[in-house]
DNA sequence: TGGCTTATTGACAAGCATTCTCAATAAGGT
DNA sequence: ACCTTATTGAGAATGCTTGTCAATAAGCCA
């Protein structure tokens, strides 16, 4: 096999995964795998709900998507711009809007550094009740 | 009863929260439940799972302990202080420091703000490799 | 101090999200 | 068209967490 790059195990392109991905764009705000399968099972999907797991995972992989821990212990997904930003979501509707906040970034790096952390990573967002849901 | 205030139902000291609450002082960084409960039988006591859970969720409520969800699905604690404040958490060894950053609340308010929503709150914590875990 | 009320406990079952398994299917290159 | 193998889907399996409920013991009152 001469010391070549491995091609990446060769992505396939799936009705299913075209079909996860238009869902996820559809949806206005975080939505969760099982409501996604449900979705599209209601669509008339036979599509399994291993597969939409699987395939969120990716999606967040290749930062197509962002994740976000519910309350309820369950990942919660929304499509996304792939790059970096942190979001403001409303705890009734779900509405999300994305953030940018240069400083912000900074700030955490600085913090995490000034404390002798390297690799600096961090979750922030932001909840609160939208304009509608007051 | 009149419209006298209910006295919260009476909470009762017992051993076993005694023993939860230490059990999280003496922790470094942030444990599960599960964690928690193997520790404490270790340490010789008989204390039921669903007891350490009951506890750590009070502790939490009343602001005794932090709460975060690892990547795992599972909620992790740690003791703190009341004050409001966030995490800088290290990745690999668990190490935990506690930040505060006033400026942060008032940008995190005034991104709420801007966009319309009220009640703000939000999660922010930042990771990394401590200085011993480079 | 003894007795009573009821919050709390602990063992186990139940619930839920997520991951794993594996035979069957189909995507993509030749 | 054909062959290789990534991918799929159904269900089992895993692991965290929350109920259930009889038994126990904390705290109050006389």
């Amino acid at each position: 096999m001469s010391a070549a790059a491995k091609p990446a195990a060769a992505k396939r392109n799936t009705p299913q995964k075209a079909a996860v991905k238009h869902a996820l764009g559809e949806a206005t705000g975080f939505v969760s795998a099982q409501q996604l399968h449900q979705t599209l099972k209601a669509h008339g999907s036979s599509i399994g709900l291993a597969t939409v797991y699987r395939t969120l995972a990716d999606l967040a992989q290749a930062g197509e998507a962002d994740s976000l821990q519910s309350k309820d212990a369950e990942v919660l997904y929304r499509a996304c711009t792939t790059t970096h930003h942190h979001h403001l979501i409303c705890r009734k509707c779900g509405l999300t809007l994305e953030i940018e906040a240069q400083n912000l970034e900074k700030w955490a790096d600085q913090v995490a550094q000034e404390h002798g952390f390297t690799q600096p990573s961090h979750n922030i967002d932001i909840f609160g009740l939208c304009s509608n849901c007051q």
